[in-house]
DNA sequence: CCCGAGATTATACGAGTGGACAACCGGATT
DNA sequence: AATCCGGTTGTCCACTCGTATAATCTCGGG
């Protein structure tokens, strides 16, 4: 039987699973403490064990919010019936590119792990990138066949390309304004990007030909 | 005037520099401990004061090594004279993504300090992203008005998916094996990553018509 | 009103951390 | 042979880390 605090039931958690989210993308997961994200969350560190069990899976909980987050985008705007491949592919790539202008944090932890082996990088792997490659695959590869960009190019490359250079702007972002004055989260920049990104994955739009 | 001991004169130090470059891009500036590199190194850790006076030092020492090779490896292949402006641009991308394919330390060490603001991000860029930003922009941009690619893309968000289009399949690359099974360190492997890139970026090889 | 259980806090522990420092070593200088 | 000094080693310190644990708090149900 639910009780009813004054703080509905899981908030605290879900404090602490953002604060770690946001933690653990800056800091990556050895440079995070678990005081400084229950500081974040404004709660004592002795919950994290006690709600998480470990560092491990306060991580782990992490991630999978992000990557929530980050399916709930793709989806929204692939999942629409009757699009033609090549705009289906154009809507992932520009969905994708917006998403991690609004949580950069998703790259961060990708970039972060995705770099060394371990049993963090196998879990990410498993559970979330091998889906999330196909996925995308599958998608490209239907752009490809449908007429857009023509290039031949094997799936693994084009993943890991639109990955780079979809991320990069944004995981550097600190960088980029200390090199270029340009803030890469304003507005109309990140919009410039996106139609970078895919004006040269996807060839020039086709504007009534929609042929092979 | 010099000693001439059993080791020629800073070999030691010089073996610290390589343990560092190798130990912080695989973990980090905060994962990776002075005890760890020392160990690396096969030297006593109260060396690592002694030489470079803090760890943080050390690593501006391992930052430079990095640069510096890479900095050989481009000018080696982009110096020579009587180059097309697209066959320059072409050969600098080539000669990036064959150097982070043998020196991912290079990439690792990049997405690690660029990602937050700090005094390491910023000695690194008013240090070395600074002039090979310029460098690479100009030669890009040369590049674009020469014909080759025509893509009108603003030299920041060039430069940004050229980096990450290069560089994320090499950071990622123990992520990459699991998730497809392919190794990006492949000798064919790395060829096809740079024509897809150079492609991508540059367009098409133009066969002999150079015009618009 | 008090009890009990989940939520929260405070404290402690052992293992590491970066850095300081004095002792030590061995070949070069005198 | 005695001295010197850069290179090297071992030890120590204050601090932070993740986590375990016991005490405390805050409620709703008896």
């Amino acid at each position: 039987m639910p009780r009813a605090r004054s703080q509905p039931a899981g908030a605290t958690r879900d404090e602490i699973v953002v604060a770690a989210l946001g933690a653990f993308s800056e800091k990556g997961f050895e440079g995070a403490s678990t005081r400084a994200i229950a500081g974040r969350a404004g709660v004592n560190h002795g919950l994290i064990p006690y709600y998480f069990g470990s560092k491990e899976k306060l991580w782990q909980a992490a991630v999978n919010l992000a990557f929530e987050e980050l399916e709930a985008n793709i989806e929204a705007v692939t999942g629409e019936e009757g699009l033609g491949k090549r705009e289906r592919a154009a809507r992932m790539i520009r969905a994708y590119v917006r998403f991690i202008a609004r949580r950069p944090e998703f790259v961060h932890l990708m970039n972060e792990e995705g770099k060394r082996r371990g049993p963090r990088m196998r879990w990410l792997v498993d559970r979330h990138v091998k889906p999330l490659y196909h996925a995308v695959t599958r998608l490209l590869e239907g752009a490809r066949a449908g007429g857009g960009g023509v290039l031949d190019i094997e799936p693994i490359h084009f993943f890991y390309i639109l990955a780079g250079a979809s991320g990069l702007f944004f995981h550097q972002a600190e960088e980029c304004k200390r090199v270029t004055g340009v803030d890469p989260f304003s507005e109309d920049v990140v919009e410039a990007h996106a139609a970078a990104v895919e004006q040269l994955l996807l060839g020039p739009k086709p504007h009534e030909d929609g042929s092979t």
